[in-house]
DNA sequence: TAGAGCATGTAATAGGTTACATGATTAG
DNA sequence: CTAATCATGTAACCTATTACATGCTCTA
């Protein structure tokens, strides 16, 4: 299995609260939409795998005055999926860094520090590099329009990278607190 | 055709001169390699089809004492291509916004003036709606672990966000320069 | 002679989108 | 009665990755 995102999203959703397929739509719309979508295509494919491999359980419900609808909800075996899945560090990717940090709370918080520091370190890793590409290529050294394109690019990558890091700072300093008052 | 990101990468890299295959490869490593990955599985299928269309022509070198290699050169029409899809404004996507800029230098900077501006304004829209939003769900107004990760990734919206405007403001200010100074 | 780098290419597969099909119920 | 919303699902398709196969040339 390669990233297969969509799966651990739909099981993350699930750990938040039985819902049903159309449920998780609309809950990823609101909650994480700005930055992640699934559309039907992959929810109730996955919703039937998820239930074959036993990671989640289902139920039919029939309100009064409403379609019928499948309400599902995660398995222990499903819990412990989702974690191993929090727990893998290949975080190259803000989106799986947020998508990990969103359903960060079904682990302790220690975890998401030290999954928070990681992340930064790896972009303090980055800026380092672009700054020191930036340190002999800039306005003052462009010579050709090309690079001036190629600069604002550069730019992007410097000051994206600045903001994570001080994103970062920011969601450590308040984790520290919630670790504390606990 | 639908995104088909790799095919206007693609024919972007030859538009700034020829290039093989393997070339294409090493020139987007380098250039944009820090938000853009392209795999030979794309590069070879991608530079077949190109010149099926007549987007590209090539020609085979042998130079002595090294393998030999297809060098690729765009045509007049695969140019036009390019920069229909320059001129198209779907640039929801960062990726593509700094795609399309990198690959600029072949449009008048008006253009590339106005592609900033338009992704500016859509941005600051965001910024605006994770604003809203952030009045009456921040650390204040937070009961629950949960919403404070919630709040995580809204801040990571924010902070990102304010990155790009700063960003396409910097950049503007640069594009008008050079404008001026032509 | 072994390994690194140059160089081209393909087959299998995964992951995801789009567009469609179907149908119940509620509000205007 | 009609549109909106609730609700489930599938088939076709596209894009891209992975992993492999092939072979040349230079340097240590």
């Amino acid at each position: 299995m390669k990233e297969n995102t969509s799966y651990y999203v739909i099981l993350g959703i699930l750990s938040l609260g039985e819902c049903s397929g159309y449920d998780i739509k609309k809950k990823i719309g609101n909650a994480i939409g700005y930055f992640y979508k699934v559309s039907n295509g992959q929810i109730y494919p996955v919703l039937k795998k998820l239930v074959s491999q036993k990671y989640a359980d289902f139920r039919v419900e029939k309100s009064e005055g409403k379609p019928y609808r499948k309400v599902y909800s995660i398995t222990d075996q499903g819990f412990a999926v989702l974690k191993e899945w929090l727990d893998s560090r290949d975080n190259q990717h803000n989106n799986e860094l947020l998508l990990k940090l969103y359903f960060g709370s079904v682990q302790p918080i220690s975890k998401n520090i030290q999954m928070i520091d990681e992340y930064k370190k790896i972009k303090e890793k980055h800026l380092e590099a672009y700054d020191n590409i930036a340190a002999y290529f800039n306005p003052g050294t462009i010579n050709t329009p090309q690079e001036y394109y190629s600069y604002f690019t550069l730019r992007f990558g410097q000051v994206t990278a600045k903001a994570y890091i001080d994103w970062c700072s920011e969601v450590e300093s308040i984790l520290q607190e919630m670790d504390k008052g606990k």
